[in-house]
DNA sequence: CAACCGTGGCA
DNA sequence: TTGCCAAGGTT
């Protein structure tokens, strides 16, 4: 075994995370369930969203026979709601053309909605123990100090010579310890800012290290401004306290979620609510803003109250008034639920 | 290739 | 407060 993963699998026996909620069991199942959750997600946070989904959809059939909105609210909250979305159509993929399990090939693991080479790669390590190599957050980080890469990990080339180093040091035993290894030493030791390169097993052939680099390797991704958008959220509330709801559409963001019917901005609210439902009262709730990851939206909430629903509205998309108790089993954006679970009392 | 796609935590 | 970041993949 090379010098590399022999270290680090010395380290990980001592020090590695071995409780994490998909490790027992460790099935194929649910190290991608894991894997697609964990996608620019912490394990601090996935933890509660795993168990609470395992829970409810124990097996690759479960989740394939679960309807959307199963999924999108066992999903609320997490974030980049396609990787729940393409998560379910491939579970659908794989009762089609794999037997009802996911495939053990590269190739057909990558051909699986949400599924990129390190997901795969992830999944084949862990699951079966094959020896595929891994590049997610943390390997690129490990691997760009120990090496010295300099330059955008995002970058092609750059990212092609990550993968090389990954693939040589990937071993061909315990190669699911090792996957776990080098993602925990990267999420625990070779960190970001501040690295613990005291307690690092790498350490004496890390260039990083012995250059004094590890405070710019990896090289930061060039920054960008990110510009700010405005929206109006209608609550249209009626007397029994139940909220008209909207379906999004299947493409940007929150798409397939269900939210609050929206409006340009506040002056445009009061037109756009009676398009919606009969309304007696206008209330301003307080503005917030959103951050995503490419925009600002700058959110004003507005409360109809005594709404009383329309006879007919206009086609095309897909409304309900839900009362309360019913938000749980509904996917929501997060702000959204925060706004719904916030709520004025009724006045009367 | 660059933009798109969430959220919560933290310096 | 603002900006940046965390187990990426798709278009």
């Amino acid at each position: 075994m090379n010098r590399f993963a022999d270290e680090l699998l010395r380290w990980f026996d001592h020090h590695g995370r071995k409780d994490l909620p998909w490790q027992h069991p460790r099935d194929a199942y649910r190290v991608w369930l894991s894997e697609i959750m964990l996608q620019q997600t912490q394990v601090v946070t996935v933890i509660g969203y795993f168990q609470r989904f395992v829970e409810r959809l124990p097996t690759l059939r479960d989740l394939a026979a679960a309807d959307e909105d199963t999924v999108l609210a066992l999903w609320s909250g997490l974030g980049y709601y396609r990787r729940a979305r393409f998560l379910h159509a491939a579970a659908k993929l794989c009762i089609e053309r794999h037997g009802g399990e996911l495939p053990r090939e590269l190739d057909a693991l990558m051909a699986l909605p949400g599924i990129g080479r390190s997901t795969a790669g992830a999944i084949l390590a862990q699951a079966h123990g094959l020896r595929f190599p891994i590049l997610d957050g943390n390997v690129k980080r490990v691997l760009a100090r120990y090496h010295g890469v300099a330059g955008f990990p995002g970058e092609s080339a750059i990212e092609k010579r990550l993968w090389v180093h990954a693939d040589e040091h990937t071993p061909a035993v315990r190669t699911a310890d090792y996957t776990q290894a080098i993602m925990d030493l990267g999420a625990t030791v070779c960190v970001r800012s501040k690295p613990a390169c005291l307690l690092c097993p790498q350490a004496a052939s890390c260039v990083a290290h012995r250059d004094g680099l590890t405070a710019v390797l990896p090289t930061v991704k060039p920054g960008k401004k990110i510009p700010t958008r405005a929206v109006a959220m209608l609550l249209l509330r009626d007397r029994q306290g139940r909220v008209l709801l909207e379906r999004r559409g299947p493409t940007g963001v929150w798409s397939g979620l269900w939210s609050l019917p929206e409006a340009p901005d506040a002056d445009a609210a009061p037109t756009a609510a009676a398009r919606l439902a009969r309304v007696r009262s206008i209330d301003a709730l307080p503005a917030f803003t959103h951050v995503f990851s490419h925009y600002r939206l700058d959110v004003s909430p507005i409360l109809f109250d005594h709404a009383a629903p329309l006879a007919r509205v206009a086609e095309g998309t897909e409304r309900r008034w839900c009362a309360p108790a019913d938000l749980a089993a509904l996917g929501l954006p997060a702000p959204v639920r925060s706004l719904l679970d916030n709520l004025p009392e009724i006045t009367p």
